[in-house]
DNA sequence: ACCTGAACACCGTTCAAGT
DNA sequence: ACCTGAACACCGTTCAAGT
């Protein structure tokens, strides 16, 4: 009767529900301790305190990504659709990423995804240094471009004068050009465009 | 006689120099006015709460980026250079820049670049929305890529047994990439290979 | 071994009161 | 118009005490 026995899984499970839902920054030890039913001061007894909770939490999810398929007919379009399948896991688990990422372990989370790209890099014809350069480029073209991403999500409302900068001459002649700068990116496109991009300029440089 | 009047933008400006120094973190309402020798009542007078105070300091800092002059003889190599200049203003005031980042007001802070690279686009011939997604592209890639070499940098000392995840046969018949994956990436030469390769890329395109 | 409440040193913020 | 101290509702963390 009354609660199931306190354990530190059970404390890491509700810890990261909390994070997955409002962030790290909302994860409070009282808070957690309301929700788990027990005294605050068990929690530390389990986990030690809250940053080595954060760090427990930041392994666990680190380690949750599983394996990634290439999916395509040549090389490049394997590589990108290996991209687009991690910025597509990274968008899909926000909270958790960020906290990862904070942590620096984004590396180690993406190891699967590493493997997968090194095994088309090869069938691409690279070897070695070259081929590692390759991999570690496109992970990190991926992971930043989420983290701008989300940034301009939690961007506040646009500043008033803001987006007529670029109409006001500032792009002298070419107003579609202007037009397109004033407006919001859209993401997704401008994903699409770059990994292309990068993955043709990667795989055909000598 | 006593200290100089307290005014709004001496509490910005010191406010600016602990965050400077410390990051956004380390800037706590009560430090500021010790620092200020004032009540901690008096600053929100004068900048509402800690919040605004943020945004305050993350418009200045968005501001305060100068110009970018590009330098080379190809078109590409001219933008590359203004991604290079970008980068390592970046890097040299993380802190302030983090703020900006975590407002969503890096979009502004970048107009000046920019602005330089609609000019060099140009050059290269292209227009129009064509040309916005190629300067669009190429900041968003400088951004993410700072934002990750940082992350890497506040990484923990490295977990025993992480690097060898790449030795013990996980890169199958390439000992030499399994080798250059197990290193810590040189993240200086990491840019330099994508920023490259990604310039090429989007400029060759058709 | 596990859980507890009390206590400490911090936060940001409000408010009534001063000049 | 500007500055102040007291007070409130929060934090994370430690510790002695319980079972």
């Amino acid at each position: 009767m009354g609660r199931p026995a306190l354990t530190r899984d059970a404390v890491l499970d509700t810890a990261a529900g909390l994070v997955k839902e409002h962030g790290p920054a909302a994860l409070t030890m009282r808070g957690l301790a309301a929700e788990l039913g027990t005294a605050v001061t068990s929690i530390y007894w389990h986990v030690g305190n809250r940053e080595s909770l954060l760090d427990a939490l930041a392994e666990r999810t680190a380690a949750g990504l599983g394996e990634i398929r290439a999916a395509g007919r040549t090389p490049a379009r394997r590589v990108v659709s290996v991209a687009l399948a991690l910025r597509r896991h990274l968008l899909d688990h926000p909270h958790l990423v960020a906290m990862v990422h904070e942590r620096g372990l984004t590396e180690r989370m993406f190891l699967p995804a590493q493997q997968a790209l090194v095994h088309e890099v090869h069938a691409a014809g690279l070897r070695g240094a070259r081929a590692a350069s390759v991999v570690r480029a496109v992970t990190f073209h991926v992971v930043g471009h989420v983290l701008v991403e989300r940034a301009r999500e939690r961007a506040p409302l646009r500043h008033p004068g803001e987006p007529d900068l670029w109409d006001t001459g500032a792009a002298d002649d070419d107003p579609a050009l202007a037009r397109a700068l004033a407006r919001p990116a859209d993401p997704e496109r401008l994903f699409d465009l770059s990994v292309r991009a990068l993955v043709d300029g990667l795989l055909t440089r000598g």
